[in-house]
DNA sequence: CACATCCATGCCCACAGGTTATGGAAGCAG
DNA sequence: CTGCTTCCATAACCTGTGGGCATGGATGTG
């Protein structure tokens, strides 16, 4: 009896959601779409899933069982999937390498001569993440190891270690009344909008905000953006400022959008990242040394740097 | 990433089977289709699973970390499937009972009614096994109570209970020589050619070629029939002859074949079995317990019946 | 050198999954 | 009671793809 894991996960967003209406719009199909798909799978089981009516879909007997053992099976599908990519790039001699926008910046092309170095032969395959996973797709297993900003959701699961940090500026519209000051006292940026990483992202959505060096006050909110892209605009069009880390204003410089140094705000850290599992795999460790005896502070240390 | 478990099976296929052009007949397609096939799964794995050659399909290193982590997953599913359709009995008030061709034959009415009795407002579902499972479909799930000829092969992982036994006869065609006789000797029957199940039913095969109680004779094996129909036809045709429950001579009659009782050959026992799980089931329980009390000896009791 | 045995390719057909548009049933507001 | 909204079901249609057959290319073997 074969079925497609996207029949799955059809159903499971149907017994989720409660509505075919509701479900189709999650999964960005169209509602007559899930109609028949679901019939589908309830006629290759022989069974009734959902008990019809105005009001939506309701789970039935078999289907509560069903909806009870999918999410583990589906796991376990990406489990597989995972390590069968992992095993390819093993294979191919190539390292999964996730950074986050901004990660490392200027030090990534040291660290990865270095590596080249250690491991000749072997290459290394850079995927930038979104901001919505701050963990640039380490914590699914999509990559070996990543460069982001310390603190990420999801850290205390995984080893991390501390390659430099560098001061964190604001990047305000070019207009703004406080863009005339040279260096801005955080406590004068307390009550402006600032614009915020996807609320998911927990603690570095936090540190970006600076949440806990504000001496209690509350945060404005004056935007959500997932990408550099969109948070440059957003600031350029005035929703809102925000901390970044210094050598944004040489990565992310935008007409509309200037930088200034930030005092009373502690800096920003940048680490490299891996698996508990990898403690022992060669590769990652080489490309963590590498990470370590080849990150420098960015020419720009000025300011509060220290490290954690 | 969505894959159907048909792609799966395939790629288990060609890794088991080392060749394209085997797997394909395994599976029943076309060679090019599997060329195509592994190629997609190839695509949306992202790696290679297979290094070509003229020798056949080899697995690569990736290829062998999915080959390794793939069953337990189809079993997993195969599992998840099963408690579905169970829970869809169960909500139906519907009880699934595998049965062997002829094995309660006559007593099969009486058990329905008294199973009818004890569960009003339940039904059974009756599903006929051919002889490549005589276990009915209990060992795989798909019934939850079987009526079937002891021993068969699995029979150890399931409870079982006798209902009756029954003299074996012997199936021969009408034009015989030995159709003369009104009661055949077995060992007047150990070097005719026997009409046989296919190998995979293991003891029950063994059960009715009386494998055991030839004195070490070897089995001269005529055809090896699935189904009532081809076992009949072949030996109507004199491919070879075959033991039968003496029922049989009732329930599968047909021109060109006559059964005949035979001496010196021990009896055919039916039993009811179920999962070891439904110990504590009502439903199943009652099952049984109708089973034990309406299954009394058929009218043709004669002969060397003994239960075991 | 012919032949067998692999896998790959090209061409074609059928079906299923997707879409939009529309219908029917049943609550809810006026 | 009427009209609006919110569900799911149905119909008609399009297209991507899984499947088949026939055939080609590579490489050993009698």
């Amino acid at each position: 009896m074969d079925v497609d894991t996207r029949l799955l996960r059809y159903f499971l967003a149907v017994a989720e959601e409660g509505t075919l209406t509701r479900a189709a719009e999650r999964l960005f199909v169209s509602q007559p779409t899930l109609t028949k798909q679901i019939r589908q799978l309830e006629t290759l089981l022989g069974a009734r899933l959902f008990t019809r009516s105005r009001a939506g879909m309701a789970l039935t007997e078999p289907g509560r069982a069903l909806a009870a053992r999918l999410p583990a099976l589906l796991t376990a599908w990406d489990q597989v999937l995972r390590e069968t990519r992992r095993a390819a790039g093993r294979a191919a001699r190539s390292l999964r390498v996730g950074f986050m926008a901004s990660a490392a910046n200027e030090a990534t092309p040291r660290i990865i001569t270095e590596f080249a170095r250690r491991r000749p032969g072997w290459r290394v395959e850079m995927r930038q993440a979104g901001w919505s996973d701050p963990s640039a797709g380490l914590a699914d297993g999509d990559v070996d190891v990543a460069l982001l900003r310390l603190p990420f959701p999801g850290q205390d699961a995984l080893r991390t270690a501390v390659l430099f940090s560098e001061p964190r500026w604001v990047a305000l519209p070019e207009d703004h009344p406080l863009a005339v000051r040279d260096v801005l006292p955080f406590r004068d940026l307390w009550d402006e909008p600032f614009v915020a990483a996807p609320p998911e992202t927990g603690r570095w959505r936090d540190h970006w905000l600076a949440a806990g060096e504000r001496d209690g006050r509350p945060v404005r909110i004056g935007a959500v953006t997932d990408q550099p892209d969109d948070w440059l605009s957003a600031i350029a069009n005035g929703y809102g400022i925000a901390l970044a880390p210094a050598s944004a204003a040489r990565f992310y410089a935008r007409p509309g959008v200037t930088y200034r140094p930030v005092s009373g705000v502690s800096s920003s850290r940048v680490g490299v990242a891996w698996a508990v599992a990898d403690d022992t795999d060669p590769v990652v460790q080489d490309f963590v040394h590498a990470c370590l005896e080849s990150a420098r502070p960015p020419q720009t240390e000025a300011g509060t740097g220290t490290a954690g």
